[in-house]
DNA sequence: AAAGTTACCAAACGATTGTTCACCAACTTA
DNA sequence: TAAGTTGGTGAACAATCGTTTGGTAACTTT
């Protein structure tokens, strides 16, 4: 057999067509080799998508993906196969969409980087407008909030740094966007009279950093990790940065 | 041929024995399966360890797979065959000190963890006693040196978070001993007099999570992460925790 | 000199992976 | 109805990997 779960019937091959949603194993190498599978969810066996709709796939594909790297842990589980598998689709589907296995795991991230701010950005709007240190907190929290949830596309995040940026002009990239909402953040504090011992721009990169450290370094410690103790930790920081 | 470039010798096969060290490709799977391959210096064709002496290839091993995380910058380069190929050993012989491919990566986790510990005494040992601020700061610039200088280590290092941490107890761990040098440090700032705006304990958590995160975050990053410009952040959070 | 131990290796097994190429089915247009 | 385009497969290729098994050469003890 091939590598395709839902094939919906190509080539004459008598299958169960329609019937629920089947389960796939997602095989990563680890210890004698013996393979340690771990089942995810898989669609249900495709319907093809409709004229001239056929790049819906692509958003298939980086649900899968998305889903894969939750239920996964390391990002080298993001493989093409594994990714078609959960997708129900055949491993060379993808190439329609994504040149190479980087190009999926580039899409990826950038889509995340976009859930990312979002969740920054509803954060802080949900917080009262005069109460600006609480809404620079709370898009801190919400940034922590994310990378708890989704360790691994955290990881994939920020393990590879920003891209190669330029000797001397301002570092541009999607992680510098999300600390740029920091800075407008601190900035909305120095504006509306709130001391700071340090400018906007450190403070915002102190805060994301500390909070990116307490995060990182403690991911998968089983206790201490709690969300009121990270989100606490990063309160004590912010105050930190104000006099 | 097998897997092994330097062989020594066995089962008559005539070998140009002697001579100068090999080249072998190491290969990482990347883009579209043509393979790209570095070459990492071999050791000079192996010469049998003498009796009672088979514990030094553990320690060649370990200081082969640093060298192949030194060179490669992911450590899913690190694989078995690869550590084998730099040592200039078959990978067979690996299995003679390390049961798995994980026992290799504990091994040389804790291997590294040691050099690190080692780096921060060492730093903190350098500055006059009197000094006690001057102290705690050499650590921690010793320990992001060391962070700057072996990306991989580091990152295999601090990726897989301390193991399962008992629900109550206080961790333990390796992470938390790196920790404990700094928590010493800033207790003797207070001892000595110096003031604190949070106790030794946060103090010196707050420090490391903040030069992880500076190093972590930023780190392929061209510019910007200069040395001096990262330990320049690391002074400003140390001089943030004082009054 | 014979037996035993140590240090190490070659080759294979069974699994994985990224990627390509030829192809088919369904739908739309001419 | 015939041709063309879109959406998607199947099967194979070439490489990788971790691990096991059965050795063998060199050295040491008896």
């Amino acid at each position: 057999m091939g590598d395709t779960f839902a094939s919906g019937g190509a080539s004459g091959l008598a299958r169960s067509k329609g019937g629920s949603p089947g389960r796939a194993a997602v095989g990563r190498l680890s210890g004698k080799n013996r393979y340690v599978s771990k089942e995810v969810q898989v669609s249900a066996p495709r319907t093809r998508n409709r004229w001239g709709e056929g790049e819906r796939l692509r958003g298939e594909i980086l649900a899968a993906a998305s889903r894969l790297l939750s239920e996964l842990d390391g990002e080298d589980g993001l493989t093409i196969r594994g990714v078609a598998r959960v997708a129900g689709i055949a491993p060379a589907s993808i190439y329609q969409h994504f040149t190479d296995r980087a190009a999926l795991v580039a899409g990826l991230t950038e889509h995340e980087f976009v859930r990312l701010r979002v969740a920054m950005e509803a954060a802080g709007d949900r917080v009262d407008s005069g109460d600006v240190v609480g809404r620079v907190r709370a898009m801190l929290h919400a940034s922590c909030r994310f990378a708890m949830d989704n360790p691994g596309h955290y990881r994939l995040m920020t393990a590879n740094g920003p891209p190669g940026t330029a000797p001397g002009v301002r570092p541009a990239g999607p992680l510098v966007d999300v600390i740029d909402l920091l800075v407008a953040g601190f900035a909305r504090c120095a504006a509306a009279g709130v001391a700071l011992r340090v400018s906007p721009e450190r403070a915002a990169v102190i805060a994301f950093v500390g909070a990116h450290g307490r995060v990182a370094l403690f991911q998968d410690s089983a206790k201490h990790n709690d969300a009121d103790s990270v989100m606490s930790f990063v309160d004590e920081f912010v105050s930190l940065v104000f006099a």
